[in-house]
Formats: structure tokens, C-alpha cells, sequence
DNA sequence: TCTGGGGTCCTAGGACCC
DNA sequence: TCTGGGGTCCTAGGACCC
């Protein structure tokens, strides 16, 4: 039988903080997302004040006194080097180590004498080893192990570790969880469950298969398999490469002109360029998309994209900014308030040009360097039709899900015209 | 005024061909 | 002219994760 073990680093992004100012210790602390506009970590002092994770931060930043909770804004850099850190450590224990996300790895230990001793030696190694506190649970399959890490977090007497091995402890725990708390089962299915009477992980577990299967695919089945302790997902079954890579940002303020999207989606092309080519690959699609502020009601909504199929897959920089540059041209529309831009690469397959250095090359200035491309090709080019070397088939792609909703139009001759 | 960014996988149904 | 079944490929959209 397997053991399987996952370790979830705590409030990663406020520990990461937290082990460089340590006088962020015992506070509510809070690290918010990109343009400062959602909690996207809390420490437990935050959470015991009713910070929701997600929360927009203009809307709950007025309900606490100034000072009383330190608000940080993310850093990305710092995060993925401590996870690193993270990692090599878990590495010592065995060198079965499935990185799942930044703060969260599955380890096999399939074998172990004593589980429960060891997911304590975990913790306590980490701990003194990079100053990043961790949960641990152990169970014989990835879900499993998911619902024991997740008791090991409510419990402060697990002393952050626990291990269901046994029949009893599992439907025990199973018992008392509920199905939103499975991993693998979102709001909407979980509201759908409980509906037919399905509120305990355990119910779900004694579920009919084929009655899942209906209801929530094959996806719904594993989850249920792997609940009756039968692995279902396999520890190597995510290859490792992307499939996709997208670079996108809102903008903190609303933007009209055609001048500002272009240096915004020059800025996505060369960034999405740089990790394809860290990756050392190259994109056959190419994808560009642009879209309004969806929360404000008062404005007309638009969103598209356009994308193109390569019958040489690039991985340059220059090529990749021109091509977008034209992509954008295709979608923007004047007189209106846009929120946000982006590229998406997809259909990826391992670069020709293996041997190319890294460009913008790594180092401090690589914004600088950045910029600077971007300004040479933004001159040279200017704003003429780019004769790209490609026989390109147009193709639709789809737009992002939060991107899709209804609300949205992608037809522009039904919309009035805005007036600015 | 201010509401994140980056991913994966599955399926129904249409288009097309024989 | 009408009708039909099976197979494959593609895509829009839905669900989930951190």
C-alpha cells in the first residue's frame, strides 16, 4: 500500500515575509496580489479578523485601524527562491519530491516504518532549515493526504502533522469534512452535491460511481476513488513543461489609446518570450486579448482576442513583440476604458534555436533592457503592417475564462459608440 | 478611484468525410 | 432525391487548482 505524503508550507507568502522581518511575527499580516488589489495571503491573526482570502483590499482596508494589520504588497522573486529552498530540503528525505505548486509537494514515502514520526521530522527540518512553518499529512492517496494536511491546519493538537492510514480514522476525518473541503471539488459542484443530499466528504466517498460519473466526469470519479483510498492520480502523470504560458496584468487605471496598449502588450510578448525561452521552447500560437473593466457596470464591455497558428514556431523576442503588436491592432477599438491585456503561447514544442542565449539576458536591469527592445522595435516597425515570414492560418482561440462572461461582447458592430 | 495572475483537464456537439 | 450511420477532429465552455 502507498503512503503519500503532502507538505503545504503555512500562509506561504506571509511566512516568506515573515522570515526576513521578524517583527511581522504574531501581527495579522496580509500580502496582496498585483496592483495591490487583492489579499491573496493572511497570516492567522488576519484570518481570526475575518480577512477573507481574495478579498478586494479597497473594500475591507477601511474596516481596520491604520497599523493594526501590516500589509505588504507581493514578491514574487522571494516567494519562488524560498520555495526552492523548500523543496531541496524536503529533498532530503526522499528523492521521490513532486513539486505541486509554489508552497505544496507530494513526497512518496511508500515504505516508511514510522509515518507519523517522520511527517514530524518534516516539519521540524524545514522549520530550522528556511524558517517556513509547514503542514504535513500522510495517507495512502493525494486526496487523502490533502483532507489529513487539512486537519493537521485546524487542529493546533496534530502539532501540524497527521497521518489516516487507518479505516476507522479515515472515515472518521472523512465524517467530519465537508465536500467543498475535498480537494478536487470546487463551489459549483459542491452546490450541486448538496442539493442531491451530499454534504460529508464520507457520503461522497459511498457515493454511486456511475451517479458521480453523470454528474461530475471522470474528474468526479478519481476524486471518489482516491476518498476510497485507491490512487487514482498517478505521482508523474503532470509532464513537467507548460502547455501554455500567458503574461497578463490589469491596469491600475483605465486605458483609451492605442499608444498605452501597445506598450502594455509589448511588455506581455517580451516577458511571455522570456520564459518561453528559459523554457527553451518555441510557440506555434500566438495569442493576444484585450478586455474592460467587467466590474464597472456603467461602461460599455468588450473583450476579444485574436490569435494566429505559425507554420514556423518562434521563440524571439522581437518577432513575438511585432506579431502581437499586430494582433492588438486587430481587437483594440477606440473610445473605450480597457482593464487589462495579455498573451497567451500556446501549442509549444522544444525550440530550433536551442543555442541562443537568454534574451533580455538575466540580471538586474533586465526591466531596462526590456524597455529598451521594446522601444527599438516600436520605432523601427512604427505603426505599418508587420511582413511576417509565416503562412498563418487564423484561428479562434478561446478567451480566458474570466474573460468569457456573458456580459462581455465580442461583437462590435452591436455596440454603441462610446464618447469620450 | 481602487476587484490578481497563472495554470490544467474534460466533454458535448458541430463539421466533415466515407 | 432522400436518408443514415460511424469515425475523427476541432473548439467553446465548464470545472478545478494554487
Amino acid at each position: 500500500v502507498k503512503t503519500c505524503a503532502l507538505i503545504d508550507c503555512n500562509n506561504f507568502y506571509v511566512s516568506c515575509e515573515r522570515v526576513f522581518d521578524p517583527s511581522l511575527a504574531d501581527r495579522p499580516v496580509v500580502v496582496l496580489s498585483n496592483n495591490d488589489g487583492c489579499a491573496v495571503a493572511r497570516s492567522d491573526e488576519a484570518k481570526a479578523l475575518g480577512i477573507r482570502m481574495g478579498a478586494p483590499w479597497f473594500k475591507v482596508k477601511d474596516r481596520f485601524f491604520p497599523g493594526l494589520v501590516a500589509v505588504l504588497s507581493s514578491n514574487y522573486t522571494l516567494y519562488a527562491d524560498m520555495s526552492g529552498r523548500v523543496m531541496n530540503t524536503l529533498e532530503k528525505f526522499t528523492p521521490d519530491v513532486e513539486v505541486y505548486s509554489i508552497d505544496e509537494a507530494f513526497l512518496d514515502l511508500t515504505g516508511t516504518r514510522d509515518p507519523d514520526r517522520c511527517g514530524r521530522e518534516i516539519r521540524e527540518t524545514v522549520l530550522r532549515e528556511t524558517g517556513i512553518p509547514v503542514s504535513v499529512g500522510i495517507a495512502p492517496t493525494k486526496t487523502l493526504a490533502k483532507a489529513a494536511g487539512h486537519l493537521a491546519k485546524m487542529n493546533p493538537a496534530s502539532g501540524g502533522s497527521m497521518v489516516l492510514d487507518r479505516d476507522n480514522e479515515i472515515r472518521d476525518a472523512l465524517f467530519m469534512m465537508d465536500t467543498e473541503d475535498i480537494w478536487g471539488v470546487g463551489r459549483k459542484h459542491a452546490r450541486m452535491l448538496a442539493k442531491h443530499g451530499i454534504k460529508t466528504a464520507l457520503q461522497l466517498r459511498d457515493a454511486d460511481t456511475a451517479w458521480v460519473r453523470s454528474r461530475m466526469t471522470v474528474c468526479g470519479v478519481r476524486t471518489v476513488m482516491e476518498l476510497r483510498a485507491t490512487p487514482c492520480l498517478g505521482p508523474n502523470e503532470a509532464p513537467l513543461e507548460n502547455r501554455s504560458i500567458l503574461r497578463s496584468r490589469s491596469f491600475g487605471r483605465p486605458v483609451s489609446s492605442l499608444w498605452e496598449m501597445e506598450q502594455a502588450v509589448s511588455m506581455h510578448a517580451s516577458r511571455a518570450a522570456e520564459k518561453l525561452r528559459s523554457e527553451r521552447l518555441a510557440a506555434a500560437l500566438v495569442s493576444c486579448f484585450i478586455a474592460t473593466n467587467r466590474f464597472r457596470e456603467d461602461h460599455i464591455q468588450y473583450s476579444n482576442s485574436a490569435s494566429i497558428c505559425l507554420h514556423d514556431p518562434i521563440d524571439e523576442t522581437g518577432a513575438m513583440i511585432c506579431l502581437c503588436l499586430q494582433l492588438l491592432r486587430r481587437i483594440f477599438r477606440p473610445n473605450l476604458f480597457y482593464k487589462k491585456a495579455g498573451v497567451l503561447l500556446a501549442d509549444l514544442r522544444p525550440a530550433a534555436s536551442a543555442g541562443l542565449p537568454l534574451f533580455p539576458a538575466p540580471g538586474r536591469d533586465r526591466d531596462a533592457r526590456r524597455m529598451e527592445v521594446i522601444d527599438l522595435i516600436n520605432r523601427r516597425m512604427g505603426r505599418e503592417a508587420l511582413r511576417f515570414a509565416s503562412s498563418g492560418i487564423d484561428r479562434g482561440w478561446q478567451m480566458r475564462r474570466a474573460l468569457c462572461s456573458p456580459r462581455y461582447t465580442t461583437c462590435w458592430d452591436e455596440l454603441p459608440v462610446a464618447s469620450t
